[in-house]
DNA sequence: AATGAATGAGGCTTCATTCAT
DNA sequence: CATGAATGAAGCCTCATTCAT
């Protein structure tokens, strides 16, 4: 009976400041985000968000993998149960923009302010970008196996230019929205199968 | 000899200045950079950093335009000689990388650090970040209208994801310096202009 | 005991560096008083000053209300029992020489370093100032009023004047302590009742 | 002919930088204007003030010697051919009134800046504030010695209170200007002579 | 576990003063 | 004498983090 409460709060808490943090870094950026906003925001005491992390880049971190862990598996799940390499790709770009269409927040947060943090670039080693990444380099690969996608290209090169492309379009949209990401999305899809498209 | 000294040793200084924050910038990061880094790095005082910028944004604001200035004028200038889409598009994205290998501190410092600013995302209208997507979306739409690009694809959307590409590319380059750049440029340009191709 | 502790605490702190800024403003003067001077002395950090106040001008504000509050509500109390306009204004010399001896410090730091700060002139409507003087010239009224004070002078003169001349011999005082203040306000009752005296 | 040229460029280079420490002192305070301040009034370079001054604070010394030697002087003068107390401690008055309203920056800052720069009150002997009080009390006790004032009060407190009288009124109508000093005049001299009337 | 008052290190910036020209 | 670019000491203030309650 107690244990259970005390385990929801602790989620709820955990979870509350996570939001919060999404909410706060995307609106201040992490370096003029203080930990005090993110508290208040949280409606939880300063002190309170050092029993649940460790310090404020701790945050980041932990915000960041929670929003990645959620994408990739979800990803995996969806592109695991596909055939065609086009396919996936296509559907790893709409996933993409569904996520930032749904947390508006985190796209801002997610690579502008994580890639920022000195000392997290250094001290954490970012497991999960890489196997982001890696989601996309496998489907390239797959393609490129099956005689789909040209040869002339590495996928640890398209993977990293089509991770950039989606992250600026994504990063502009939520600062501008002049545009829909509907329509965003299907034409990054056309450029990108047809750049990959073996002639 | 002496009538120029003056303006000279001003140059020199508010380029030494610069320069100096290109390398503190890309080394710590704009947040983690103090000014007294960048002040000895550049062999001044703190305080002659005030007689030639505002402030520690106003620097980086200057480092930005002084580069983007340059490259840009150099990207209109071979541009203006060509004639085909394709080498012009081919050409911006060799300049880029060739860009990013003679400054290496620069990428970093340009992209990551320039965006993250939060007073300058508000202050500061990004004029020549603007020109340089526009050089972009120009060469396309040149492509469009002689009926070499694919009309499907808003040249808005292309410069963008170009530029994310390049940039994400150019940054992960300088972080890890595994790969060379010449082949990367390869790859991109067969990517960009095998996806814009009309078919 | 419990309930008001952290009440108390707060009031200890808030005091404790209100008296400390009297101490050091009165022996360096405002502009001279670093911050850390008066967290020292009122043993608190540097930082903790900042919970209480605004930055250094606001202590200098609420030293100055805290004062004026004071002495105000405890003129206005004696002297509504009074009834001769001669024994009122006798009085308030009184009290403005005793409040000096009693808080040696005060008397520099109110009339000198309120002034004098910039900003303060500016943006801070200085009420309980125009209160203190609002009580002489109540006083000087009624004695015209009683037929007892001469007409041919303003309340609005009379009141700067003798708030000058208290100020003036009290700083001087503090400084020099050179005379009894006992002795000093028998003769400004004096000098300040004939020049007002009906004849 | 070089001489005479030397000389008065070194008085007016002396007297331009005297004149817009009091312009300046007077608009910002002695503590907000900044030397760069007052050489750009006087139109010479910061440096040169350094030829002509000791410091800052020997700006304000000097500024303030020149003005109180001058009324020292002229006071001096037109009360030396006086008869009367009465008619000098009138004169005196009305002298003060006028030299405010003919400077009008000069009232603030004589005595709100001067009294306040603690260097100043230290190592600096006020000699020319000393003499300006002793023209008062010389005229009080002259009037006690003729029989014309009262004896029970003595002529070093009355010299204070009076300057304090004047300083605060003159203070007060430079910031606020509502009164006319004439009619201000009028009324402090009918205070203090019956104040001083022996009865 | 939760609180939030307290801490204090450290950065940006100002500005009086100097000195080479 | 005159200049004004350069200096660098020093202060106000912020804010991540701690810890007594």
């Amino acid at each position: 009976m107690r244990a259970g409460k005390v385990m929801t709060n602790r989620d709820n808490k955990y979870l509350r400041i996570l939001h919060a943090a999404g909410v706060i870094f995307a609106k201040k950026g992490f370096f003029y985000a203080r930990v005090t906003d993110i508290a208040r925001e949280a409606d939880v005491a300063d002190g309170t968000i050092y029993i649940y992390f460790k310090n404020k880049d701790d945050i980041l971190i932990h915000l960041f993998e929670e929003i990645m862990k959620t994408f990739i598996s979800k990803a995996k799940e969806e592109i695991g149960n596909m055939d065609s390499p086009q396919d996936k790709l296509r559907r790893f770009i709409e996933l993409h923009f569904q996520m930032s269409q749904k947390n508006p927040h985190v796209a801002e947060v997610i690579t502008l302010e994580l890639r920022q943090s000195n000392k997290f670039m250094k001290e954490y080693k970012n497991v999960w970008f890489k196997e982001y990444l890696d989601v996309i380099s496998s489907i390239i690969h797959e393609g490129q196996d099956k005689g789909m996608f040209r040869n002339n290209i590495h996928p640890g090169i398209v993977k990293r230019a089509l991770f950039g492309a989606l992250d600026e379009l994504t990063l502009h949209w939520s600062l501008s929205k002049k545009y829909s990401l509907d329509e965003c999305q299907k034409e990054i899809e056309t450029l990108f199968l047809n750049g990959l498209k073996k002639t």
